[in-house]
DNA sequence: TCGCGAGGGAAACGAA
DNA sequence: GTTCGTTTCCCTCGCG
């Protein structure tokens, strides 16, 4: 008995030693058994979390997002969470009440996916490969795009795409959205986007399918650098980004520093 | 040389 | 007061 409760406890903390090693912040109480990831640098985790935070709700053709009821999303806990195979409601009552709180705010990520589905915006934003994600920015009409999108934020000064640009690149460290090397063109992570377009094409009963359907050996969920690597492999343009150079000069010298 | 797009550091800001 | 997700400003670089 004392044996096994051991190596269940060396076990968790084994666990609890991975996830340190892929966190930049990571908190463990002990008594109460409850952890905490935050800012993780392993977007596994990092996306894990934040599936917890929205509650999409369908208006039409035309994607709208209320981020507010974060509890219905209880259910959504991928079987293949970073946790293993844990119950979503042992997992999700976890979860910290700053992260289980929802968020209001509308993502740029989000307003970019609205607009691509948006006729009015089709001069401004275009899908160059809907299926991968990819979309492009037209040159001659990014601005109003950017605009718009200030004006949806309620910002001081206008919106620039310079600005809004800038935002985008922010999206890359968390893997959101991607630069591709081509001119005004970024890509959606795929499982970003199937939840957005999941949200935009239906109600809320086929949201299940977000964490259902996904392989985890395609989505976030995946936290090594070699599954970011077939991610990537799979893109449009593998010849063009070179995301594997990215990687190996953050995360893979994070690993190798660790590593030593 | 110039304009444009891109990359990124750093500080500021507003909402939650 | 803290965190998050930008926003804003600025500088640098590469390309045509």
């Amino acid at each position: 008995m004392g044996s096994q409760n051991n190596d269940i406890n060396q076990d968790f903390q084994d666990a609890i030693d991975v996830m340190q090693r892929h966190s930049e912040i990571f908190y463990y109480d002990t008594d109460s058994k409850y952890t905490e990831n935050i800012r993780s640098h392993d977007s596994a985790v990092q996306y894990s979390l934040s599936c917890y935070r929205y509650a999409p709700h369908s208006a039409g053709s035309s994607a709208s997002y209320d981020w507010g009821e974060a509890s219905s999303w209880s259910h959504l806990v991928p079987e293949a969470s970073p946790w293993g195979t844990a119950e979503p409601s042992v997992l999700y009552p976890i979860l910290p009440e700053r992260l289980r709180k929802g968020r209001k705010k509308l993502r740029l990520y989000e307003y970019l996916h609205e607009a691509l589905h948006d006729a009015s915006m089709v001069d401004s934003i275009q899908w160059t490969d809907h299926g991968t994600g990819t979309f492009h920015f037209i040159s001659k009409n990014k601005e109003k795009l950017a605009e718009c999108w200030g004006q949806r934020k309620g910002n001081r000064k206008a919106m620039t795409y310079q600005k809004m640009a800038r935002a985008l690149r922010n999206y890359s460290r968390t893997g959101e959205i991607v630069k591709v090397r081509r001119k005004l063109t970024y890509q959606f992570n795929p499982l970003i986007l199937q939840r957005l377009e999941t949200i935009t094409a239906s109600g809320p009963s086929s949201q299940e399918l977000i964490s259902h359907q996904i392989p985890p050996e395609q989505g976030y969920y995946c936290s090594s650098g070699s599954d970011w690597h077939n991610w990537y492999a799979q893109c449009p343009y593998p010849a063009e980004y070179d995301f594997t150079s990215s990687l190996t000069s953050t995360e893979g010298l994070k690993t190798h520093n660790t590593t030593q």
